[in-house]
RNA sequence: GGGCGCGUAGCUCAGUGGGAGAGCACUACGUUGACAUCGUAGGGGUCGCUGGUUCAAUCCCAGCCGCGCCCA
């Protein structure tokens, strides 16, 4: 007997750890169906789990199961990656709070690493732990991090490949450098932040002249590397100063005026100050006018210490070099005029520091070269985006891209396979023997080398991911099974780090997209709409929803949730809500064991007799139809609101009840039908909400078996898909059922509305019956009796004096109130029903009236028109000639 | 400034070229041994505004207003 409530947290754990046993979620375990393979994006190995990968995951995890009781043999392919700076920070603020008190740098790289790897060991499975308590049937046995030998050796090849192709080069660019972590870090990993600032106009005085050109900057302390002024070549306040030089307060030096387009004559002064060395913008206009490129700020963003700045700058923080820049301007009259100024600011996203342009040798992969075939994979449709539009954002960030830095000054991370003769010549090889072995052929003799310090950027390996995790560059049976794999599911945050890389990377090295689809998911916010972060303490934890209301529960709601193309507001109630869906399904389960509904041998759905049982077992078909059709085309809200409605508010609100008279009967051979329909359509509902709902659903499928004279062939997890058979609805059976429903639910509104208290039992009359409602009658009236609280049926010509009568599907039904009655308030009823009817065939009337509507409308919107101006008369008539009767015994 | 998206019941959101929906919240009443994590019933919406296309618009188109996100 099953427990009176469901207890999640006493039976997900032990399920989860016996499918994971069984081997269950293990690719290939069906070697023989049709591989489908989905790559995990790889989450980062120091996180622990959140509400987006919980959503993530979820889908992910609905598509697996899915396929993989529909026959395919799956692969879910787990792993992390090695979050370069975000790992190398817990393991330095760890040596910091450990009492050694030692830096990475007095530790050494080596031992620092091998820390590093320590922790991993430690704690690095947090989050696939994590995912094991929401359900997720990854294959563990397959698990990789992009530390692995085989990812890292892949990465080598990658790289080594590339730069041979001259698609990998050296250069000195500006880079987005973090001050604290001293290194590079990527477009993706700076965060503008709009921040209030200053606008300093300083003087600057035009050279063997009177004049002087005032430039506008929020960044006055860079003006000790400044090398030009530009202004726009349409300003005619300036035009006869373009080709003179001014002198540079503070520091004396001469720099030219040059005109370029990039001044904007509207912003400031419409004059600018150029540090080539420190903006991104000034970078290129330096370019064009050949203007030097002086850096001032050392790695820790600091002033250098060189001659040409003036020594009481030397070594000042970059912000207090700004205050007596300032203050020196000021003082020598060089200070126009500080005005208040918004402006974005760029923040290190893991630092939080200010992030500073700066003038350093990286390494860059040439990203424009690689995306060419990217672009053209998504033009073709060889991938595609869920929700479509989503490429636009794709095309737009692959069309204007840039030359991607994947080197940085990290110690954890894949060091870059390069290395240097004496006189700085590069090596780039897979090996250190190999970069030997051409160093000797270059030089013509052993000549020492020494290795890049750096490491490559974390994205690079996870670029490699959908292939790298399946073999590559080993020629695998697996890689040629399963590459390209099938469907990516993703953030839209993330198209620019996993999508985008991984296309160019996976077109370069396979010739093939790396999976057909991109499907694209919302991001989860907190109920008021607010991105959740830990400084709002918004932050929903996952964990705590599902010790809470369980894993099912929390899966549930965010499956319902997940429409295409709309974000998740996420509220606590909603999870509460589907607990209690989950509860009622336990329930219902439980009612069928009391009533001995077990699966019966050879049962044959299309063979049922008894109409209730051909309704639901139509219904069943039907919902499995859209529930396979939803999932299909990735609509896993429809999906998951299909099934819900079916389990809800067919089976148990309807179907149950409308059995329990044949259950209690007399009639043996209906009474086992009924048991055997209600268990085929109980299996149907737990193989239906499986995917979703994978722990309760597992419980019962094989709790349902205990007694039953059919024993399970595999548990739920493995159990077959069944496939819809549109045969079974019955449109009979479907009216039938569907009049009992409508009678019941009539008289139960009538009986709440006219306050007959709850208990009594009333007689019915049924008036002017046709032969079909007699008939009907015969074989549901008690049910009817049942679930209406009714005494009697009855027929007669005339609704008997002093009944309250109501309009069902054309037919008339008065129901004896007795004493009971409040004459004056159904009055009221009956004339606010008629005014209904009589409003909603004023509506069709208007339509059918119009010729325009009967030339133009197609035939079968019009026959519905027709029909149901024909039903409305026929309610108002009734509902009329109620409302007669009732005056008249007035 | 460029791009994407959103305004539907008190709240959170589905949805559709032809009868406005769900969940939660609210109100009333609770019976019938599956379920009070429940049952039955009820109230509640000019589908942001203005035009246009159409026989027909909440849905398609344009403009406007309000809001959000991404990029510069």
């Amino acid at each position: 007997m099953l427990d009176k409530t469901y207890d999640p947290a006493d039976i997900e754990p032990r399920l989860y750890e016996g499918w994971e046993k069984s081997g269950a979620f293990k690719a290939g375990r069906n070697a023989g169906g049709e591989p489908f393979t989905i790559v995990i994006p790889p989450p980062n190995v120091t996180g622990s789990l959140h509400m987006g990968h919980a959503l993530n995951n979820t889908l992910q995890d609905i598509l697996c199961r899915f396929e993989r009781m529909r026959g395919r043999d799956v692969l879910w392919q787990p792993g992390t990656d090695h979050a370069g700076i975000a790992t190398q920070m817990v393991v330095e603020r760890q040596l910091a709070q450990s009492g050694e008190n030692v830096s990475r740098r007095e530790l050494g790289r080596e031992e620092f690493v091998r820390r590093i790897w320590a922790w991993k060991e430690v704690s690095g499975g947090t989050i696939t732990r994590q995912l094991r308590r929401l359900g997720a049937s990854c294959d563990w046995s397959r698990e990789r991090f992009t530390m692995d030998d085989g990812l890292s050796a892949a990465v080598r090849r990658v790289f080594v490949t590339l730069y041979k192709e001259g698609l990998i080069y050296k250069d000195k660019r500006l880079v987005n450098w973090d001050p604290h972590f001293l290194t590079a870090i990527s477009d993706l990993e700076v965060e503008s932040r709009e921040t209030k600032g200053k606008m300093w106009h300083i003087r600057y005085p035009v050279e063997d002249s009177e004049e002087s050109i005032v430039v506008a900057t929020t960044r006055p302390e860079t003006m000790l590397g400044d090398s030009g002024v530009a202004v726009h070549p349409d300003d005619e306040r300036y035009t006869n100063l373009v080709g003179k030089s001014v002198i540079l307060p503070l520091t004396g030096r001469r720099i030219p005026i040059v005109a370029d387009n990039y001044s904007d004559p509207e912003k400031g002064t419409g004059a600018v100050k150029i540090t080539p060395a420190h903006d991104f913008n000034d970078f290129e206009v330096g370019k064009r006018h050949d203007l030097e490129q002086i850096a001032v700020l050392d790695v820790h963003a600091h002033i250098v210490d060189a001659d040409f700045i003036p020594a009481a700058y030397r070594g000042l923080d970059r912000f207090e070099a700004r205050k007596k820049i300032v203050g020196d301007l000021e003082a020598q009259g060089f200070l126009v005029e500080i005005k208040d100024h918004v402006l974005m600011q760029p923040y290190g996203d893991r630092s939080g520091v200010v992030i500073e342009p700066m003038l350093t040798d990286q390494w860059y992969v040439d990203a424009a070269t690689l995306a060419k075939p990217a672009i053209a994979a998504v033009e073709q449709g060889d991938t595609s985006f869920v929700p479509k539009n989503w490429d636009k954002t794709y095309f737009e960030w692959m069309r204007n891209i840039q030359p991607w830095c994947v080197s940085r000054q990290l110690w954890w991370g894949h060091q870059i396979p390069a290395w240097y003769g004496p006189d700085g010549h590069v090596f780039v090889e897979e090996t250190a023997e190999a970069a030997q072995a051409a160093a000797t052929a270059h030089y013509g003799q052993e000549t020492a080398l020494t290795r890049d310090e750096d490491v490559l950027d974390t994205w690079f390996s996870s670029a490699l991911w959908p292939f790298s995790t399946l073999g590559w560059p080993e020629e695998t049976d697996v890689l040629k099974r399963r590459y390209k794999t099938d469907v990516l599911v993703t953030g839209f945050d993330i198209i620019f780090f996993w999508v985008a890389r991984m296309m160019m990377m996976g077109l370069h090295f396979m010739k093939e997209v790396p999976f057909h689809t991109v499907y694209i998911h919302a991001l989860v916010r907190d109920e008021k709409g607010q991105k959740m972060s830990k400084s709002k303490g918004n932050v929903i934890d996952p964990l705590d929803l599902i010790d809470r209301f369980g894993a099912d529960a929390l899966r549930f709601t965010l499956a319902a949730m997940a429409a295409q193309g709309r974000d998740i507001k996420l509220a606590t109630q909603r999870v509460e809500g589907y607990r209690n869906f989950a509860t009622k399904l336990w329930n219902a389960a439980r009612f069928c064991e009391m009533n001995e509904c077990r699966l019966a041998p050879g049962f044959a759905p299309a063979a049922a007799g008894h109409t209730i049982n051909r309704w639901v077992l139509g219904e069943a078909e039907r919902v499995t139809a859209a529930v396979v059709d939803a999932l299909e085309t990735y609509r896993f809200n429809e999906a998951a609101g299909a099934v819900y409605q079916f389990v809800w508010g067919t089976f148990c609100d309807w179907y149950l009840e409308l059995i329990k008279p044949l259950l209690n009967g007399e009639d043996e051979a209906v009474k086992a039908e009924t048991r055997a329909t209600a268990a085929h359509v109980l299996d149907r509902i737990l193989v239906l909400l499986h995917p979703f709902m994978p722990f309760i659903t597992e419980e019962l499928w094989r709790k349902m078996a205990e007694g039953a004279a059919v024993t399970r062939e595999t548990d739920l997890v493995l159990a077959p898909w069944p496939v819809a058979d549109a045969g079974l609805a019955d449109p009979a059976a479907d009216a039938e059922v569907g009049w009992v429903i409508g009678l019941v639910t009539e008289i139960r509104a009538l009986r709440a509305e006219a306050n007959v208290p709850a208990g009594a039992r009333l007689d019915l009359v049924l008036v002017a019956a046709d032969a079909d409602v007699r008939a009907r009658v015969g074989t549901h009236g008690d049910l009817i009796s049942r679930l209406a609280r009714l005494e009697s049926i009855a027929f007669a010509d005339a609704a008997p004096k002093g009944s309250v009568q109501l309009v069902v599907a054309g037919t008339t039904a008065a129901l004896a109130l007795g004493d009971v009655i409040d004459l004056a308030a159904e009055r009221k009823r009956l004339e606010k029903e008629i005014g209904k009817a009589e409003q909603d065939l004023a509506k069709i009337e208007a339509k059918l009236a119009n010729p325009a509507f009967t030339a133009k409308a197609p035939p079968e919107v019009i026959e519905e028109q027709q029909e149901r101006r024909e039903a409305a008369l026929q309610t108002r008539g009734k509902l009329s000639d109620a409302l007669a009767r009732l005056i008249a015994s007035l």
